[in-house]
DNA sequence: CTGAAAGCGCTTACAG
DNA sequence: CTGAAAGCGCTTACAG
């Protein structure tokens, strides 16, 4: 079996204090005996219990980021943030909710039997009430035991304390309305009336405020949102944008534009219109969001909103571990700015 | 502070053990007592210590996951298929080596300390001695620990123990080889005769299994593997695939064809083309591997070889819960397929 | 600078 | 079916 710290004891003649203490290098040693401690250490292949460790000391080493997809780039980019600046000494665990409520309460419940240092919640929050409930109660409890949170990418929960000086809890809010504001104004600018929309599953925060971002823009110029014909909610993926864009398209065949509620999605409103003729940017403009890697090659360049996804995963990272104080309402806005490729252009002439 | 057990078991009105046989159900319990403290659990919100019990009980709840990038959807899909066999009751912690040695060698220290039940190294090994040397060394250890160990995407370890009835070592070997053998004999019988390739960093294995199967579907033809300037080798990833590309082009502009070693490279290699004013395939066909999902929606559509990622991340899952036993030899091969897009056609006459 | 000892919160033979 | 007690492998006051 392995060797244990008492085995490392034994061998360089000391007590397992002065061997704790070398290992943690939290008190001072005679450098003689230290180098007695480190020699057996090697010797026995030594590597301490972390288990016990947490225990004895009730610290962790476990950093828990729930995502939604971790196979999607999007939660891949801020995981990767996350993991940059709490990678040394700090585990960081990145859990696959899947997007399902059940999941995302069983893996808060595990972090907390873990006695996580900290945990990020990030992208799209469910708003159903009880879930919303059940989370609150979850992270209230992992602050109350200690364990620092990061909301990243869904507002503040009410009810969970954010800010102050012994702050358990901040959220890194996206822009998400502006960006879609700004968006559809560009839409607008170019001359875009008949502007389809797919958003994402309706109970998501981050479909209502991308879709609330879309309205704003049109009701500033006194158009309606449309009539429902013009927005389909559906699932954030590909195939999901496609057969939207398919049933937008039969409803009304006038549009001239789509803007998607993610990128993923604006692939396949993108194939969509191939599939039916359709010319892009020339016959029906498209627009995604996130800027994910793959959307400057697709074809046409994409025109979507850039989110900071790494460097607010890396913010998180750094809020987790002390390494920075979050604001004394323990909200930051993440901005969210409009990138202009080449699958927008004026519609053409009816 | 949060309830403990013994504090369960106080309100209960019964003893430490009674109530830790009612968690972990693994012992006759009377139906009256296991309801009392069923409500005390409840009432006390007690949430078992991880730690703790792991100390206790020797177990652990860890899956380790080794990435070269997170956020790079080739290592998404397969952590994404290993936490779907391992989700319920396992934390699997995704650990991002940035490919750099170091890390890797760090991760596994802190994998070892937390007694991790399981781990999987993912992806292109480094083919450098002193490297492999240290890598094997820690999992012998962990093996030894009891950990079960999974390669995936990389060759077996000489002198590590692979099959047998109680074994803790498993490889899923990619079918490197042999996928870039047929795309390249592709690309030959669509008459390609000088073709670049754009491989990955030199050190790696996957680089190495990628272009010996290029160089057999030459050598098979009686052609030579080209000279050297029809190979450049960077990093895996668009920005490189890119400049490898203008490099390529200005070495041999006769170029019909360029083969990269991985998708994400192979939108670098259109990128430059695109730069240059020549068409795809018209002028250059191109070629990726992998077939990661934005493949499908790159332009034209990439004809490339298909690896199931997710599939064989989760056999990989699987093995390490012991659902599914390895081979007698320990090793499994992950078969790779081509797959035909719009990216390659007959190259025109000269 | 170092050690003996208690304690972290569980599990598990052992005894009944 | 249930409990008392030892033990898992560390850390940390406390004493020297």
């Amino acid at each position: 079996m392995a060797a244990t710290l008492a085995d490392v004891a034994r061998r360089a003649g000391v007590s397992a204090a002065t061997v704790s203490r070398v290992l943690n290098d939290n008190y001072p040693v005679a450098p003689a005996t230290r180098q007695r401690v480190l020699r057996a250490v090697q010797e026995l292949e030594y590597v301490i219990n972390g288990n016990a460790r947490a225990l004895a000391a009730s610290t962790s080493d476990l950093i828990g980021v729930l995502v939604n997809d971790v196979a999607d780039p999007f939660f891949g980019l801020i995981a990767s943030g996350v993991q940059s600046e709490t990678g040394g000494d700090k585990l960081a665990v990145v859990c696959n909710t899947t997007g399902a409520p059940d999941r995302e309460l069983n893996y808060l419940t595990l972090l907390q039997r873990q006695r996580a240092a900290g945990v990020v919640l990030s992208g799209s929050a469910i708003e159903e009430p009880e879930h919303i409930h059940a989370v609150t109660e979850r992270l209230r409890r992992l602050a109350a035991a200690g364990t620092r949170i990061v909301l990243c990418g869904r507002p503040p929960l009410p009810g969970l304390a954010g800010g102050g000086d012994d702050a358990k809890v901040a959220t890194l809010a996206f822009a998400n309305r502006d960006g879609a504001r700004e968006l559809t104004e560009h839409l607008l600018a170019l001359g875009h009336r008949r502007i389809g929309y797919v958003a994402g599953p309706a109970d998501r925060t981050t479909t209502r405020h991308r879709l609330e971002g879309h309205r704003a823009a049109l009701a500033a110029r006194g158009m309606g949102a449309g009539s429902g014909r013009l927005i389909a909610h559906c699932a954030y993926d590909r195939a999901s944008g496609r057969r939207a864009t398919l049933a937008l398209l039969d409803a009304e065949p006038g549009l001239t534009a789509i803007a998607a509620a993610n990128d993923t999605m604006a692939l396949g409103v993108c194939a969509a219109l191939r599939e039916r003729g359709l010319r892009i940017p020339d016959d029906v403009s498209v627009t995604g969001f996130d800027d994910l890697p793959f959307s400057a090659d697709a074809f046409p360049g994409l025109t979507t909103v850039r989110l900071p996804l790494y460097q607010a995963g890396a913010l998180a990272g750094r809020l987790l571990m002390g390494h920075e104080s979050p604001p004394p309402d323990g909200l930051v806005t993440i901005p969210a700015e409009v990138v202009r490729r080449d699958s927008t252009a004026p519609p053409r002439r009816p």
